[in-house]
DNA sequence: GGTTTAAAATTGACAGTGTCAACATCAAGT
DNA sequence: ACTTGATGTTGACACTGTCAATTTTAAACC
């Protein structure tokens, strides 16, 4: 009965979205396609056009929905339970590294290739840098109250997204097996492991640790 | 006279690698074919096939020459001319930012997604453990010498790995515009940069000045 | 030498892609 | 009732990766 088969499809560029995310997690990234996309949704192959001008712009609205979770995922109340600067900083990082590897996806098309710098959409390039502005005033408000050392704080900032965003990639890319990150040698442990139960949250606090109290033994 | 047009061309694998990264160099990662690469070399459409059994292969034959130059510039002589151990890890360092920053094109088929984690050739995974290995040395060697504290020297490695493939892949992909990277707030200063004279060098020793010491003031 | 053989290169074919231009359909506003 | 702008369709073009069958050739063997 709901199978009303009107012209129009109604919410199109929604679904659009949807599907492409659902084919992406089941196909991989290479296998996305507007004209596959049509097809899937059973609609013709360049219907996909009348809502999205491009591929690019296509993967532009992902990333965009991507970026705007992520920040959502920064701050969200659970994170943010303590009154310390310094804990809320940390609490973000934590937050930022487990948005990568739960939605790897997104993640992959925020920062891969496939969107070419030149085609990045305006809507696309304002989410980035709200995203980065968190983590900066976050970064901020522990200068602040003096908690961390006088460094200027976009250092600090771009410090603690490339470590965040380097071990997200790595781990999503699964260049750093995530339980040999911190337990030696591959080779014996591999098969031991369960790849889904990998506490990233532990990974990423010793990372921290060494970021905050310093690699070097006090001479 | 040189104009021997010979059936069998003779160093075609070679000419392959060559002309692909300058395809890439020209017109990006995304216009790279196998058809082209025939077309351009006056040769048949099929004919890069008889040396790469796939696209896939021929990236990671790119991929894998990257990393063996990477690891060349880590332990660089230039590098490594130091006795300290810590000073020499910092090099390490700044040889694997200055790789990336000036051959962003291996650098991004290393570490992009067009090679499928599956696709992966086993001299490629071999390559880039050689790599990893280079760096987790380096840490070992600090550990031994009591210069860093004692934490796991795979966490130490991954954490410095993390860091320094984040600012990577960051100032390559432009989200970072590095002269913004410890200067402040975009708009001013972009006009008047010029991005490629930026002292990378400069920007990561800060970053590793923030690891070294510890971000945290002492309580 | 001549003959065999395996590597190297070729042509034809198939299915798939992004995207443009011209056209059709429809919901909504005058 | 009629125009219109948004939405969806079909046809077409120039690409792509890759397979199968075929030709050419340099080198290896008798």
């Amino acid at each position: 009965m709901s199978e009303k088969k009107t012209y129009h499809h109604g919410d199109l560029r929604k679904k659009l979205l949807e599907t492409a995310l659902e084919i992406i997690s089941e196909h991989g990234l290479e296998k996305i396609s507007m004209r596959g996309l049509g097809r899937r949704l059973g609609v013709s192959r360049t219907a996909p056009y009348r809502h999205f001008s491009d591929k690019s712009a296509l993967l532009c609205a992902i990333a965009e929905q991507g970026y705007k979770r992520l920040t959502a995922a920064m701050n969200h109340p659970n994170q943010q339970l303590s009154d310390d600067p310094l804990t809320r900083l940390k609490n973000t990082g934590i937050a930022y590294v487990e948005f990568a590897v739960s939605n790897p996806v997104h993640y992959r098309i925020m920062f891969g290739n496939e969107i070419l710098e030149s085609k990045r959409t305006p809507e696309l390039v304002k989410s980035a840098e709200t995203t980065f502005n968190e983590l900066l005033n976050a970064v901020k408000v522990c200068r602040n109250e003096e908690v961390v050392k006088p460094f200027d704080p976009y250092i600090v900032a771009n410090t603690l997204w490339s470590m965040t965003h380097g071990i997200s990639t790595l781990l999503i890319d699964g260049q750093i097996q995530a339980v040999n990150a911190f337990k030696g040698p591959p080779a014996m442990l591999q098969a031991a492991a369960d790849p889904e139960r990998v506490d990233v949250k532990q990974i990423f606090e010793h990372m921290e640790e060494i970021l905050i109290t310093g690699l070097v033994a006090t001479r």
